[in-house]
DNA sequence: GTTAGTGCAAACCTTTTGCAGCTCT
DNA sequence: AGAGCTGCAAAAGGTTTGCACTAAC
């Protein structure tokens, strides 16, 4: 993070792209998040910096980004809908660990992942440009909560039984 | 398959899920049709089987499966849009490897899977319901044409600048 | 001065919802 | 008989597009 903000901006001008004060923004925004943001949140944060600055810009934007290599696109188990969540691509490829209860959403670098990339590449003689892990269930804080949300339920629904 | 949709209808009617005449032929379809569908194309082929059948009913069978472990579901990196797509869940967990040329979906079981699910496990004490590994890129036979396809565009755009 | 990029409004695609009527068990 | 399910129509949520105007280089 920090210098991230510049590779960005030097990747882009090399390709020709204009920094336009709209773009200056959302990168920055992006950069120092750090995680996981949606174009709405995005959207969000950015107006605050400038009112006038669409939504229709900050699709364009992540749009390119994401064609430019710049961003990866992530669903997180569509856990809060079908958007999109977001995320610069300076850290070694990682897995996302979502939590369906809480929403915390956790990384897990390891060598499984390096390995499962070049078996695919072996195996397939494949060129691989984007690869996406994602894990959804239950973290070891909500497992127990989520224990007695059943037990509840069940007394509930054995109560409605009973009339 | 063969043997799938028989447990998928056992496994509803345990939990007291009627199986209706529209979701025979939607399970049916999902059994033998073997792969990676999604809704449109799901619809389109139960309708030849009952032109009554609603799309919405589809889409209420299908998320009744995947709420119910039977069947998972994909994005396929956003290959052709942002549906999502479908698959029994009978096979041992895999990866998607999806051509961003051409389409083609391999699928690749191996132990990086297994590992990364035991360390996910064991490192963060979580309890995983769903995972999803999805590589994209160029397989074997696509790279040859992609690497054309770039030549042709930097011919088109040299003669461009030339005038 | 050009050409790329922006804002606005409107369209788009996929999926969900409300409700009246039908059907499975 | 009655809860569960379906079809229809309409809405929702997220994203893209057409076009006239603006700004970056």
């Amino acid at each position: 993070m920090g210098m991230a903000i510049e590779d960005m901006k030097d990747s882009l001008r090399r390709r020709g792209i204009r920094l336009t004060r709209q773009r200056q923004i959302l990168l920055d925004l992006i950069d120092k998040s750090g995680q996981h943001l949606d174009a709405e949140s995005l959207y969000q944060m950015a107006k605050e910096r400038d009112p006038k600055l669409n939504r229709v810009t900050v699709y364009r934007t992540l749009k390119m980004l994401k064609e430019g290599g710049l961003v990866d696109e992530l669903d997180l188990m569509h856990y809060g809908g079908d958007q999109h969540y977001y995320e610069t691509r300076l850290k070694q490829e990682h897995a996302h660990i979502i939590c369906l209860r809480c929403g915390k959403v956790e990384e897990f670098f390891g060598e499984p992942l390096q390995k499962l990339r070049r078996q695919v590449e072996a195996h397939f003689g494949f060129q691989i440009l984007l690869a996406r892990t994602e894990i959804g269930g239950y973290c070891s804080h909500c497992q127990v909560l989520r224990a007695k949300e059943v037990k509840d339920l069940t007394a509930v629904s054995a109560g409605a039984r009973r009339g």
